[in-house]
DNA sequence: TCCGACGGGAACCTCCGGGTACCTTTGGCG
DNA sequence: CGCCAAAGGTACCCGGAGGTTCCCGTCGGA
């Protein structure tokens, strides 16, 4: 519980608000993760995440691309092809949220033990 | 853009979704770093993220607790009392959530100048 | 000739995140 | 004596995020 300084951030207004308005979204940081190891098409990032529908995944992916972490390519051809791909600054990205998945890796069963073994703490109140 | 495997997890039923389940919430991470230096009043943590209501402050502790992350403490007194604190599962995410305002620190103003840089893909399909 | 492949978009609906206002208990104080 | 303040929780309501469905566009192939 020490070498942090926590106080210095995540309070109103410190950059690492920014950080989670970004990708503490329901789909972010599943489709950037998605996108790590190259282009990939629209709907194969569909099959690849399973869980989202098409409109919020091109929803997402817009608003990954306007923030500067991920370009869209579209393939004049027919049937049309659209392929994304992270920015350099999209890849920087990947790293912070490796992270993430390394603890989910190594605590996710804690976390479930955890939500199975105390079910009165929903029915608790005081 | 090596040594990832992203294939690997993400997809669906993967550990790491679970985390993204867990943080990826607006406050969630917010929270928990507020936590992340000792024990806080509801009041007080109020005050220290500054934005955040009573009543999302008070939802978003108790999903924690459920989740094992959180430990609460009421003291029978007048006025109430309630302390809230990490447990040593909780603490364990303070690092990876710690990597992410350090991404913030570091690209936080990319992304702004990416945002400013790039108004019209914003006002193109939003 | 008509359907299928692929991605985007509009219309509609549902659900829950979040804000507001009120409730609780008891001691302090007018 | 009675009313309010402090601190936290909670009932209720609303808006918007997210999901579903359908439609569009074009060309190749059955």
């Amino acid at each position: 519980m020490s070498g942090f300084a926590p106080g210095e951030c995540f309070l109103a207004d410190c950059p690492g608000r920014l950080t989670v308005e970004l990708i503490a979204d329901k789909w972010t940081a599943v489709v950037l993760y998605g996108l790590s190891r190259g282009p990939v098409r629209h709907g194969d990032l569909v099959d690849l995440i399973g869980g989202i529908s098409r409109k919020v995944l091109t929803q997402t992916l817009r608003r990954l691309e306007s923030h500067g972490l991920v370009r869209r390519h579209a393939y004049a051809e027919v049937p049309p092809r659209v392929e994304y791909e992270l920015t350099p600054l999209g890849a920087t990205l990947i790293d912070p949220i490796h992270v993430l998945t390394e603890w989910a890796r190594e605590n996710g069963d804690a976390v479930l033990d955890a939500l199975d073994a105390d079910p009165e703490s929903v029915a608790r109140h005081r």
